[in-house]
Formats: structure tokens, sequence, C-alpha cells
DNA sequence: ATCCAAAATGGGAGCGCTCTCACCATTAGT
DNA sequence: ACTAATGGTGAGAGCGCTCCCATTTTGGAT
């Protein structure tokens, strides 16, 4: 079909031919095995730098049972790609760290045409990687689960919702978090304090609400629902629930997202009144774009790219049995103290 | 040295033993060759079913030399992926349309700790992937021509620098996008038409910048160089290129993105200036916050969704011979009236 | 029943690599 | 001088699959 002639790829055997050695020795050579003399080392690069020889990945990997592939599973939804760099920063992470130790990164995001169904089995049949990183699991997810069946290796970001002693995870320490917000709420002075949180099937959602409620009972604060309004972590959400906040007049929200945050802002300025004076304002994350100067966000601080650093690290180190599972790590978030809080300058 | 038992994989043979077939049958069924009669293949679907077997991607890759696996490079800085979603939505694009063709996609990042000469052999000598996909390429980058003389099919997302006759592409319309933009404040009135470029490294700032001068010469307006401001695509370079363009006093500008386009309206506000009234702007992208309540962009839209959706389905046509070389599509623009240009509501 | 094409199945070779083992050459130890 | 250890190299098997070709089975048509 296709009208470009292939010349047939050159092979070890081609090599060892040219260079007048053994197919063993041009192996040894490629794989940087010391028991080469040093002179035949150097004619046998020779000779593979002249004809731009190239192993052949799939023959390696068929004898070694290793491909030095890491699957990413990315199970969100396109939206939230499209405006939230969470993701873009833990790819990042994740393909840094794995570039670094040799690793390269395979990517499988949920786009709208696949079902969730044929997309599980996707990952799950693929046998191409040595392990896998989920990058965020919801509740009923049984991916993870199934991968844990067949004896996969993997690494969840983000506590799994079940069997988590047995799993392999990195998170944020969510409910730490989140306490901590409210209560430099309270120290400022402010009683009733609201939250907007994230999608309760998210484990970062609950644990952040959970934050939340054992702030304000440790403060002996009045526990009020109506001060609680459910949202999905996006921007329009933030907005949508402000404004339904708004009619309880809080004093301070602690929104569990700077997506939402931002959404919440526009709220509460189309309603005429002003942050911090009227309502001070804490966010969760710190985006970049938490920084803009119409924002400037008073925000909890968690270390999305270490996170993803981490969750390659850990795979891999799992993968080549420097680590015992379960390789279980949990980071300390930061309270970055913004304008947006009513903290005097 | 890992505590897991890792029961050996099942191979084909087995399976033929189970069934009772031979392992050429097996192979059949796996793979839906039609030779097979109905009450086997259901048979031996059966046994394959109970006993969880997944075919060795690699001993098949070494037989077929192929992979179903596309490479996507993005030599993009860090900071570009975090704030701009341009990137998630191509990589969106172009990972749904490999995963509906049976196709899985890996991804190259370049990540700060690794140099470029190192990632660029990394992407070279990697026989993984069937074929590749440049997501961006800059003026003197060698890549595509090294690829080139290497035989690897691949394709270019935007126009590349050199030999694009004989390269795989494709690209928006820019010079005539441009075009658009800036015939549309003329004719609303405006005179004073500056503009604030995106790279010029980079191929679409370049033509960006193209069609802003051919559209000045067409319309018999005055070219006036102090009205070009070179930026970079960044929030922060347009903001910077806005205050420095605003010594000029124009009375509209055409900035090559909407990422660029945001940081204008920022130094245009603290400036107490108004848009429209006494600066009219165009973007260009129409990205997802161009609708924001507080920017409202006119803009000019190009659709990276479809160009990341024709990159997948170009290569993997030009890969099965389908298509023949050069796969070249460019892909028209629409401009997205809103708040910013002056237009009457 | 007989024949024959078509359908279904099996066997073998080989893809390009790694890895074990055997071998040869060199050097050191007695 | 002879052995033993060491460093360097080669040969062969085999990883799990596909694909070609040979062989067997099947189901009409005669």
């Amino acid at each position: 079909m296709s009208e470009v002639t292939r010349r047939p790829m050159m092979n070890l055997e081609d090599i060892a031919q040219l260079a007048g050695v053994s197919r063993s020795t041009v192996s040894r050579v490629v794989n940087n095995d010391p028991r080469v003399r040093e002179q035949t080392r150097q004619h046998v690069l020779k000779v593979i730098a002249e004809h731009n020889y190239i192993p052949n990945i799939a023959a390696r990997s068929l004898v070694t049972q290793r491909t030095q592939l890491l699957g990413l599973y990315i199970p969100y939804f396109v939206s939230d790609l499209f405006t939230d760099p969470y993701f873009p920063m833990l790819i990042q992470a994740i393909t840094t760290r794995a570039t670094e130790q040799e690793y390269d990164v395979m990517l499988w995001l949920r786009g709208s045409s696949i079902s969730p169904d044929h997309f599980h089995q996707r990952v799950l049949d693929n046998r191409m990687v040595d392990g896998l990183i989920l990058a965020s699991t919801s509740r009923g997810d049984r991916l993870a689960q199934r991968l844990l069946e067949r004896g996969q290796t993997f690494i969840v970001n983000g506590r799994p919702w079940e069997n988590a002693d047995e799993m392999n995870y990195v998170d944020t320490a969510n409910v730490e978090g989140a306490q901590q917000a409210v209560e430099h709420l309270a120290r400022l002075g402010r009683r009733r304090i609201g939250t907007i949180t994230g999608r309760m099937d998210v484990i970062s959602g609950y644990d952040r609400l959970t934050g939340y409620r054992q702030a304000l009972e440790r403060l002996d604060l009045p526990y009020d629902p109506a001060l609680e309004v459910q949202s999905d972590f996006s921007e329009t959400g933030g907005y949508l629930s402000m404004r339904r906040l708004l009619q309880q007049r809080p004093d301070a929200v602690f929104v569990a997202s700077d997506h939402m945050a931002v959404g919440a802002l526009r709220a509460i300025h189309e309603a005429g009144l002003s942050v911090p004076d009227d309502i001070a304002i804490v966010g969760f994350d710190d985006m970049p774009f938490a920084t803009l100067a119409a924002t400037n966000l008073t925000t909890v601080r968690q270390p999305v790219q270490r996170l993803g650093y981490l969750a390659a690290e850990g795979l891999i180190g799992l993968l080549e049995g420097k680590f015992t599972p379960p390789y279980q790590v949990v980071l300390p978030t930061q309270l970055i103290v913004r304008d947006t809080c009513g903290f005097p300058a």
C-alpha cells in the first residue's frame, strides 16, 4: 500500500557481522555490560553509530518481560482538563520523573466518545505497560480493585475509597489542610463560616469537608447545615453555590478549590459585596491563577507537582523492587495568606 | 526482590491446550479471523475469558512490526502548559481519535530537568511507536528534519518552518484569521490598530503578524512599526506589551492569543481606560476562558480540537496506507464577535 | 456411496532480542 | 612449569506471537 519503500531495519546480527563480533557482544555493548574489552566496545559503538542501529524494543521486551513503559490513567471529563491546570501539572511532573528514570509514559484519557466500561477494559487488557498510575479515582470506580485482583502494579493519586490499606497511593493531607483554612478564618474573627464543597465522590472533596466540620467542632462554632453547599470543583459550580450561600449571610467561606473560589468571587462581586470586608474567602490548591491581580486568593497550597513526582518515583521503585508495597505517602499542605481572607497586610 | 509471587502469564499455547485446539486457531480467534467455526470460536473465547488470557503485545509487535502506539511530542515549557488549555485540548482530541481507532498514545513532554538534545535523542531512538505527532515546532528545531531523514512517519501540528512541502501537517489559517480580525476592527471605524504578537519562532505567531500587516496594507491604513509589540503568547507578556503599546495611543489592538489578551485587558483597566470605548480588543484562539464574564472577548476561533482529531486520524491513515503523503490540512478560522471590539449588541 | 472444492485446523519457521553456559585466551599464584 | 582464576567472547535456546503452507474435515453435488 504505502509508496514508501522501507528498507529493513538493522538488527543485532547485522551489526555483529559488520563489526566482526558475535551477536552477544553487540548486545553487551548496547546494554552497557562491563564484560567487553574497551577496544571492542569502541569499535562496535562506531559500527552502531554509522548504521543508525536502534534496538528493537519489542524483541527486548519479549525476553525481559519489561517495557519501561508507565501507564497514566486520567478518568476525568473533557471540560475539567481544559480549564483546570491540575492535571497538566500532574502529567508534567509524572513524565518528568519517568523520563529521568528512563521510563516512558503512555496516556489514557477518558474521551467523550468512549464508554467508561470499554475504557476500563482497554486499560485492563493492556499488557504493554509495566505499571500504572491512576490520576484519580471516584467512589464506586472498580478499576483499582480489578487491577489489584490481576496483580498489576499500580499507584493511585489520592487515597482510594476502598481497600486503601493494601494499595499504593500518594495523597495530600486534605483534612488537615481544610482545618488550617477554617481555623485561620476563625482566628481572624469570622464566626459564620460556610463552605463550598468539591465532589463528594472524589476523596479530596470528601476529606476537605470532613476537615471543615472537624475544625468547626474543635473551635466550638455552631454547625449549620445550611452553610454547607455541595458543589463539583468547577468554576460555574462555585459561582452558583456562592449565590445560594449568600442568602445565609456568611462572613467567611472555605471553598474547596481555587477554581470554585474564582466563581465564588464572581458571585460575591455581582451581589455588590466586597472581599474580604463583607466575606472572607479561602480556597484550596494554590493554582497559578490564584495570584492573578484581580483575585490574589488566600488558599491552601497542595504540592501537586511533588505528588506527581512521587507517584512516578514510587511506582518505578515498586517495579524495580526498591520499595515494598504498600507504598503510601501523604504530603502536608501549607496555608498561603493573600488578600481574600482579610489578614492585615 | 519483590515479595509478590507473580504467576507466569498464560500464553497462546496454554489456551490452545486447555481448549483442545492448536495455537493457530486460538490466534485466529483472538484476531477475529473469520476462518474459524463458530462453535470452536465460542469455546476458545470461553477458555480465554475463564483464564483471563491477554495476548502479549511485545511478541505480536515483534512479528507484525507494528505497535498500535502513537507518539505525541510536546516541546513546550512547563509554565505554558499550566495556564494555557491549548495543549490539554489538543492532547484530549488526539487521544480520543487514537483510542477510537485502536491506537494508544505515548506522551513526551519536555521536562525542565532534561536537556533538549537528550530529549530529541530519546524521541529519535525510540522504535516503540508506529508514528509521531509533533504538537508544535519552533524555528530552528531540527527534530522534524531528522525524523524525515530517518524515514519515520510523522505529522506536525502547525506548518513546519522548513521543507513544509514534503511534510505532513495540520494547521490553522492563521494569516487569514488575523486579517479577519483587523478588518473587523477597521470596519468598526478604528484607525490606529496595533498588535501584540506571539513568539516569532513559532509559525502561528509569525503568520498572525503577517496577516495583521497584510490587512493594514489592503485597507490602506498607515503602517507604524511602533504599533507592533513583540510578545510571547503568555498572559504576563500580554500585560507588559500592552503597557508599552498604550503609550502609542492605539484605538484598537489585535492580540495574537486570548491568553495575552487577558493580560492586555488587565493593563488597560489598570491604566483607567475602558474596553471597547477607548480601545477595542480582538484576541485569537477562542479559549474557554474567553467567555468569562469579566472578559467576554471578541476573538478569532481556531478549531484546536478538530486539529488534534485530524492529526491523529491523518497519522493513522498514513500508517495504514489509506492516505498518501504529503497529508496537509489547513482549517479556516471564525471570527467570534463578543464585547471587547465595540460591536453594538 | 463417491468425489471435490471449500472450510477449518495444525505445524513449523522465524521475528530480534537476552541470557545462560561453554569456551578460549590471558594473567597470576604456587 | 603447571594449574587456577579471571576477563572476554561465542553459540544456542527460547520469549510468545503471526503467517505461510500443508493437512484434515466438512458439506454439498454428482
